[in-house]
DNA sequence: AGCACGCCGACT
DNA sequence: GTCGGCGTGCTC
């Protein structure tokens, strides 16, 4: 009586037990005795035998599921991922659930109440005293819902729990328990029914995709800022609901806003789940358990929401598919995006990849056939593209890193009443403080980077590891009080535009200035209120935002994105530049315009950007890739080592190095991190590539359970990147 | 990762 | 005399 299980532990195996009685089923969970404390781990198995002498088989507690936890191809899923990404299978279970039932907290839904009229509660109605505006609300709410207020209506307003309470006293209202039922997806008046229509291209997309729902096709629709893929993502929505099936839509990590779901609550009449960073666990749960049974049509979230069970999956969707986030960079290193594609096979429904700026990755699907390409190439409505220039600032006069031909150009727009953007990818002050009499710089001590000079706060903030000092009066070398702000941040942009347009209203909108919850849903709103003429923008403000009176774009500094050793670089430019200027002219009447000032206006990237256009340059760099064998045409994995000295991690990749010997696998390295100090830990790395994929997994598959067994392992922090995105 | 065992330094 | 520092070893 042998299970082999998932335990919730960092070792790259599985571990087997006895049970008694019957068979856990496989995919449930089960609570064990593991060395001195109690896990609770996932059944994988039920094995004939165990390699384990069966004196060291130790007997499982307890069983908490009668029945798998997870739908089998999600099971099976998990499974993949852990397999394909090496990464221990315990951990894996462990990051794909909800942490209360990581917890063995039971997969049970907590029933749902509704509260209905009574009729002594219709006699009620009419004696309610004027000045009882809370009770008022509360009757003529009940009265608009039929007389049955359910929690979901009530979530929507900010009721006071204590009226329900006093109400059901009184024996106004009646609560009862909320029978669960599949949802039932019906256009309804009021729903689904906006007047759209749509572009020729848009038709094109939706009726190329809409044949294949019920079986696996992937799909990369590649549409321009504007061109409306958000309406096409509706028409097909509509399409798996009408088929009464559930919909998975992954957004980026910043790209999740509530206009999002307001946008889909508008159009259908059905049960949707947002899946964010500020939920409870209790919340998490529900909405894991709701999917699961089917209770929730759409559900909408960030990477970790691809692991939402479902019982009816018709459709995957991935906005932005080139986006950074949907890559886990610690721990279990997967790409959601990636995953979705598996599992769209295993689930067999169609998946939609968009973006208007595709990854290397999914084009270079398109070429191999794996996805088919739709180009949405119009803006939809009357906006025109914008005109893009690049402005060479060479021996020009810098105003704070704006140049007069910006300023006259902000002006010209900003006496059309229309909104400016600058563009500029650095918090803070100034990237960093230099001493005027002896050179000294602020150094992070633990990091090997420069600390940002915040002004606001008066303090230096290391952007690499959190560390925050107050900025020092005086030169800590040689007592100088003469301690000077170096170069751009988005802070110094602020006070130099408000000085520059003293009439005008200046709104910065990064990390620090959105820290505050709702602040960047407030800045939004009087944007599009026209409270705001100018903003300056981080990346944060690159994409997804639609600003009808933007019509100017500049972008203040691009050099230092043009040279760096990464080689995605010139992908990750290319994107960003794209996406920021897609911010111009969106709206009918008024042409857009983009300004990119640079030092080296005949850098290639440049020149290809904007005398040609995404596709191109996208084309350009492919062909690059393929040339120096670089992914996608080839696979590279990464492994990464960290500890208190440079010399531990090296000596741990060079016994990995030794390990991979006669594998056929090219290995790189081991060489320090391009940053190798970081938090206070040296870092190094080891590069592993092959042609064929398949090939690298299968070499290393067998190596990376026995690393652990290595004495250096021991004395470092390691990690294996499969399908890296950054090389650093 | 946890957790315990184990063998040396500064405290009531 | 003991509390606690973190090195080492193990988890079916």
């Amino acid at each position: 009586m042998l299970i082999r299980l998932a335990v919730p532990t960092p070792l790259r195996r599985s571990f087997d037990y006895r049970y008694k009685g019957t068979a856990p089923a496989v995919g449930s969970r089960v609570v064990v005795p593991f060395g001195r404390q109690k896990l609770t781990a996932v059944v994988l198995s039920h094995p004939d035998s165990s390699q384990v002498p069966s004196s060291k088989l130790k007997y499982i507690d307890k069983v908490i599921d009668s029945e798998p936890l997870l739908p089998s191809v999600l099971f099976k899923l998990i499974r993949f991922a852990a397999d394909y990404y090496q990464h221990p299978i315990g951990e894996v279970f462990a990051n794909c659930l909800p942490t209360l039932l990581n917890k063995g907290e039971p997969a049970k839904l907590e029933p749902e109440w509704q509260w209905s009229l009574t009729p002594s509660g219709e006699d009620a109605i009419p004696k309610i005293r004027s000045n009882a505006v809370k009770q008022k609300q509360l009757f003529q709410l009940c009265l608009e819902h039929n007389g049955v207020l359910t929690e979901q209506v009530l979530g929507l307003h900010d009721f006071i729990p204590s009226y329900l309470k006093t109400f059901e006293e009184k024996g106004w209202l009646v609560r009862s328990e909320q029978k669960p039922s599949q949802v039932v997806y019906e256009p309804e008046a009021g729903y689904d029914t906006e007047n759209v229509t749509l572009t020729s291209e848009q038709e094109d997309a939706v009726d190329s995709i809409r044949p294949h729902f019920g079986s696996f096709k992937g799909f990369l629709l590649d549409g321009v800022t504007g061109s409306g893929k958000t309406e096409v993502y509706l028409q097909l929505i509509r399409e798996a609901l009408s088929r009464q099936q559930q919909v998975l839509m992954l957004v980026p990590e910043i790209g999740l806003t509530p206009q999002t779901v307001k946008r889909l609550e508008r159009r259908f009449n059905v049960p949707i789940a947002m899946l964010h960073s500020g939920l409870t666990d209790k919340q998490r749960l529900n909405i894991w358990l709701k999917a699961r049974a089917g209770q929730i049509s759409i559900v909408i979230g960030t990477r970790s929401a691809l692991f939402t069970p479902l019982a009816k999956p018709g459709l995957i969707i991935v906005d932005e598919e080139h986006d950074l986030s949907y890559k886990q960079q610690e721990g279990f290193r997967y790409s959601a995006r990636d995953l979705a594609i598996v599992r769209a096979q295993y689930e067999q429904t169609p998946i939609v990849l968009g973006s208007a700026t595709p990854s290397m990755e999914s084009l270079h699907n398109v070429e191999q056939g794996k996805l088919s390409l739709l180009r949405l190439t119009k803006r939809a409505g009357e906006a025109k593209p914008p005109h893009i220039k690049v402005l060479d600032v060479r021996q020009r006069h810098l105003n704070q890193g704006l140049s007069q031909p910006l300023i006259d150009n902000m002006r010209k727009h900003l006496a059309q009443n229309q909104q400016c953007m600058i563009f500029l990818n650095r918090r803070g002050f100034a990237p960093t403080l230099i001493c005027h009499e002896c050179g000294w710089i602020a150094d992070c001590q633990r990091c090997d980077r420069h600390m940002t000079y915040h002004q606001r706060f008066k303090r230096l903030h290391c952007h690499h590891c959190d560390k925050q000092v107050f900025m020092p009066k005086r030169c800590p070398e040689c007592q100088s009080p003469q301690l000077n702000p170096v170069g751009l941040g988005t802070e110094r942009l602020e006070e130099a535009l408000k000085e520059i347009f003293p009439d005008k209203s200046v709104a910065r909108i990064d990390r620090d200035s959105t820290r505050r919850k709702d602040s960047m849903q407030n800045f939004v709103e009087a944007i599009k209120n026209n409270e705001i003429d100018i903003l300056i923008g981080t990346q944060m403000l690159a994409k997804g935002h639609h600003f009808p009176k933007l019509s100017l774009v500049g972008v203040v500094d691009t050099d230092g994105c043009l040279f760096s050793a990464d080689f995605r670089a010139t992908e990750r430019t290319a994107q960003l530049l794209t996406q920021v200027a897609g911010r111009a002219g969106r709206s009918k009447g008024i042409k857009g315009e983009v300004v990119i000032q640079s030092h080296h206006p005949d850098h290639p990237l440049l020149v290809n950007l904007f005398t040609q256009d995404y596709q191109t340059l996208s084309r350009n760099i492919l062909a690059e890739r393929q040339e120096a064998q670089l992914p996608p045409y080839t696979a590279m994995a990464i492994f990464r080592a960290e500890a208190n000295t440079l010399e531990m991690p090296m000596t741990f990749l060079n016994d990995v190095k030794q390990q991979l010997k006669h594998t056929g696998l090219s290995v790189y390295g081991p060489y320090p991190a391009p940053m190798p100090k970081r938090a206070g830990k040296m870092r190094a790395q080891l590069m592993v590539q092959h042609a064929q994929r398949k090939r690298l997994q299968q070499a290393l598959s067998p190596i990376t359970p026995t690393l652990e067994q290595l004495p250096s392992s021991r004395k470092v922090r390691w990690s294996l990147d499969i399908d890296p995105q950054e090389v650093f």
